[in-house]
DNA sequence: ATAGAATATGTTTACGTAAACATATCGGTT
DNA sequence: AACCGATATGTTTACGTAAACATATTCTAT
């Protein structure tokens, strides 16, 4: 009566118990070829009597493929990202498949090893964020023949498709709103440093928009910190202690703008009417700050699920030219601009 | 020069390239046994050159063992289970390992397909929600072998060990907190129809204590929705509409309680004279709220750092006789109360 | 009645890796 | 000089499954 090891039942155990062949078991196991129904009980009756759990990593390795999903994110501290995993592990979920992740804390070398080390479970297809990847991770990624869903931007060709907005225009669409305000001064806020590629793509888009009505960029405060808060209070409150004072911030994130709404509130800050603030993304917890911030609101869990559903689905999805599917955002005007 | 299939290099064709064994490359590529600088180099240089990538489901078949953490959580569209399963992500990262997860949407039903699902992939270990589990769910985890790792929760018996915080602890010491401040009458409001387990034990801690001290609980809500900040102004437009009215209202969480805050803002409540609210988890939004809304400060991302280390560690934690490793919680002041 | 498909099962083999078990070479001790 | 352990590599085999290739056994149409 020694054990040691319990010995996980496999399917030659299950067949055994049924009477009949470990390839009639497999193939009442994945639904594959003829299996009459008598035979079918009697397999799944005997995997249940003696706790058979069927082993992935030799299906995988037999069949050459998995129902795996890598999915590469900057990271889960902001809502942004999480949304997103939500949609795609719907989709992924719906469809029999897992996500398997890894963060990059915004790093290209970071990205690099992860993306390696995830393709060495064989995933079916990999989500990247973003579309600004390194020769070494396409190439490998090219290599191992997985199909790629790209998220969060479409601004740039795609590897094969990505799923997001266009981040340019976002940052366009707010500086014409804000300018339509008729703010003319303007000051940026950003943190993570701007590893943040689609705050920058954004802030590159609000530019070309002030330069091309006159209006000016006072200046451009960009933390090393994650964005939060705090950060954004702590940004605000530099950016109104210089001398030249600009009428309105534009923030890389709600988080950042919602700080800076703070800062505004407790030091009697006129709000729009001194200093108008825009954000970026459309958090729910806009709607519990007193006054409604101006943002641009990101179809996050929309992008997670069609990305999911393409990587999952076997037909091409069609989309724009240079293989984008644009989900579009939305302004949401606010009381704050 | 047909193709069709790239057909991924093996270790056997690092091995040609590189005038060893296949063996030898896998010592290599495992670190494992001795092998000379000279050789290590060759086979290196070897892999680069023809793209090699190890094939994880096959290292994982023959050598039984993978550094994979099945994860099980109830959502993700819940800051509580995003920050927790960052810890755990971290924690695993850092040695090596990778969360395969799933999402149970808090029905024990597909708890139990969820974990049976996830052991195919064979784990190493398993992170679950809780400690209510169906015997269903226990046994498969039991025949598995896998290490387990329960969190949020320390209210009862862990199958190995859990990590978390006594929620019916938190409750009471938000009643007692409410009571200390003058409060009698009080009303309780929840989302997630009850199937949120840890807020029941809260309020089953809340209940206690208010019945100890001899106040009442006029009423309790709990709305079908998930948790948000929608839901808690409904909540609390419905509670307050009716005849009795409470000096009080527990929330199940800070969502829920930020969205009753802004009722009473919005309708002249005041706050905390004439009601007094407090919430639960301490999320950084509150920050952002015109009132510090009193709330239970939760150890979340920590959580999933200790669970996750425990898994990826080979020596048994330290716990509590019933293998629970409490970590606390904080109760937050605040101005609503 | 009988060919020919559709249905239902079995046998053999390979997926890529590491464990188990050799074997060979070296440096140091006696 | 003979021996031993540490170092370094190779050979064989098995992990659990499904693809490829049989082989029965039914139906169905003529």
């Amino acid at each position: 009566m020694s054990d040691g090891k319990p010995a996980r039942p496999t399917m030659e155990d299950v067949a055994r118990h049924a009477g009949v062949s470990q390839m009639t078991v497999s193939r009442v196991m994945s639904s594959k070829g003829y299996i009459s129904e008598k035979v079918r009980d009697k397999v799944l009756a005997a995997a249940r009597d003696i706790g058979y759990v069927q082993n992935r990593l030799a299906r995988g390795l037999r069949s050459e493929q998995t129902p795996l999903i890598a999915v590469v994110l900057p990271t889960l501290g902001n809502t942004v990202f999480t949304d997103v995993l939500s949609g795609i592990t719907d989709a992924l979920t719906q469809n029999g498949y897992r996500p398997v992740f890894g963060l990059t804390e915004y790093s290209e070398t970071r990205e690099e090893t992860l993306v390696r080390d995830l393709l060495s479970w064989r995933p079916s297809g990999i989500v990247l964020t973003g579309l600004e990847h390194s020769e070494t991770t396409r190439q490998a990624i090219r290599a191992s023949g997985v199909r790629v869903a790209e998220i969060m931007d479409v601004d740039g060709p795609a590897m094969e498709c990505a799923f997001g907005l266009s981040q340019k225009a976002a940052g366009q669409h707010t500086a014409r709103h804000l300018l339509g305000k008729g703010h003319r001064r303007f000051a940026y806020a950003g943190s993570q440093n701007g590893q943040d590629l689609r705050a920058v793509k954004r802030l590159e888009g609000f530019r070309q928009t002030l330069r091309d009505a006159g209006a000016v960029m006072i200046s451009e405060d960009v933390s090393t910190a994650p964005s939060s808060m705090v950060e954004g209070r702590r940004l605000t409150a530099d950016i109104l202690s210089r001398a030249d004072q600009p009428d309105a911030i534009y923030y890389a994130s709600d988080d950042l703008a919602a700080g800076g709404l703070m800062h505004c509130l407790s030091n009697g800050i006129d709000v729009p009417g001194t200093l108008a603030l825009a954000g970026f993304n459309g958090l729910p917890f806009l709607n519990a700050l007193p006054l409604q911030l101006t943002t641009v609101e990101t179809p996050r869990y929309e992008i997670g699920l069609q990305a999911g559903r393409f990587l999952v689905s076997d037909q091409a999805q069609e989309a724009l030219p240079d293989g984008c599917v644009d989900l579009g955002f939305t302004l949401i005007p606010g009381q704050t601009c």
